[in-house]
DNA sequence: CGCCTTCTTGAGATGACTCAATGGTGGTGG
DNA sequence: CCACCACCATTGAGTCATCTCAAGAAGGCG
């Protein structure tokens, strides 16, 4: 709908040497190979608003993207017109990756704050991808780290109570912020510009639960959610009501 | 625990071509290369009764499979000491592939009936994958495909009532036997191995609340569970109750 | 300054859970 | 071949977590 606020920047390949974190890792293997022709395979940046859609569900997988920098939320529609938040896209996460032509996104991504992303298209993740087969052992491996929070999300939605799950998503996201340096102020103190509504979709929840259940934890003195921010009074307390296990590998 | 019921049956890849579906179209790519030096990579075909585990949650994931005949149930434990399911694997899925090495069984998984299943050695994965482009390809088809049904898992149990769970559940299960020729009889019957408790067990159900609904089921004349078996008598009405959507790719 | 989004709180309804007991069914061993 | 046993399905009664509906308060933005 609102999928048209999305604004071209600027159409060159270097910039994608600076996709952080595990685009990073991934990119670099083929920049060398991949930047020589750049005439033919170009990537874009793309900068789009807040609460504005990168993608929507259904729509032709065109493109796949690295998050610059914002927050974006990966989602599906219920008929019932609800949605259900499926994970939270972080900068240096890599999204829409889809391995056939032809397919379409199983998911939609809505951006939760001002988002800048780098775009590839399939078609050349697919040839790169061909000709590189370190790449391709790479994308498995972002494959499956997101389908092992997939099935972390799937035990939560099915066996944990509200508070658990809202436990649990704050304390990962504390996790995936800090191993970025994105935290806030020196401790426990992260951004959070989901709205309790938004928190509710990803966890299953009324917006109306979801906000007594923060009102519990503040008042437990677990942690403090206000406008924009999260500060965790008590990470132990958190991570043990959240039942969090530290991802194993890396 | 009793994960020792695991028998090895044989040790010859050209079984290896017998795997259905998705595997065969899988492995037939590097089956020449790979058949040749058949001395130092070796699959191996295992057979593991009812009730017994394939692989757990948390072991080190050496090997990956190829699902023959029978059954499984890929579920993830909760501290709590119950279990939630994330999915039924049928003949010729291919399960338990971790891209890392030294990685680990983000699932278990259940033998639901008698169970044979082809292994392969991550590591002689690895290599495949490394030398034959398109093999890497078809695994991250194969992810995406799994990723696609953990999502639409997300959803139906963050949205869904139990009812249209359980109906979502046994409309895709008689549409993938459909596809391989597994339904019982003429029609609308198909085999049903897992017990209630089980049933539960994917749905984020009670085995109590599980049953409820199956008996709701069967006096709106929707469908009849017996043990053993499922015979859907009004197959529209559950793939809509399910709000069933037909996947789009394939 | 005023509107609009977001948050907060109350009251009541309900879907799913717990605890508990009974009834089937198939397998197994005597 | 029968009797028992273990596992599974069924049903009732009561509780609880979460939802719905509804109204009001609090910021932020134009």
């Amino acid at each position: 709908m609102q999928n048209n606020k999305l604004t071209e920047v600027r159409t060159s390949p270097t910039r994608c040497a600076e996709c952080p974190i595990r685009a990073k890792a991934l990119f670099q293997v083929v920049a060398d190979d991949y930047l020589q022709d750049a005439e033919s395979r170009r990537t874009a940046q793309y900068r789009l608003t807040s609460r504005s859609h990168l993608y929507q569900e259904g729509a032709p997988a065109t493109m796949a993207y690295t998050l610059f920098s914002g927050w974006l939320m990966l989602y599906r529609n219920h008929s019932d017109g609800s949605r259900q938040g499926l994970r939270i896209a972080l900068p240096g996460d890599f999204i829409g990756y889809a391995p056939l032509s032809e397919s379409v996104y199983s998911h939609g991504a809505l951006a939760i704050t001002d988002v800048t992303v780098c775009g590839f298209r399939q078609a050349d993740l697919h040839a790169m991808i061909d000709n590189h087969a370190d790449l391709a052992r790479q994308i498995t491996a972002i494959q499956a780290h997101y389908l092992h929070t997939c099935e972390v999300n799937i035990l939560g939605l099915g066996r944990k109570t509200a508070e658990q799950r809202i436990a649990y998503t704050v304390v990962e996201l504390y996790h995936r912020l800090e191993r970025r340096d994105q935290l806030l102020g020196g401790g426990h103190e992260l951004p959070f510009p989901l709205t309790q509504e938004m928190l509710g979709e990803l966890t299953g929840l009324t917006p109306v639960h979801t906000n007594r259940v923060l009102r519990k934890l503040r008042s437990d003195g677990v942690m403090i959610s206000e406008r924009q921010r999260i500060e965790i009074l008590d990470l132990p307390k958190l991570a043990e009501i959240a039942d969090y296990r530290p991802p194993v590998g890396s």
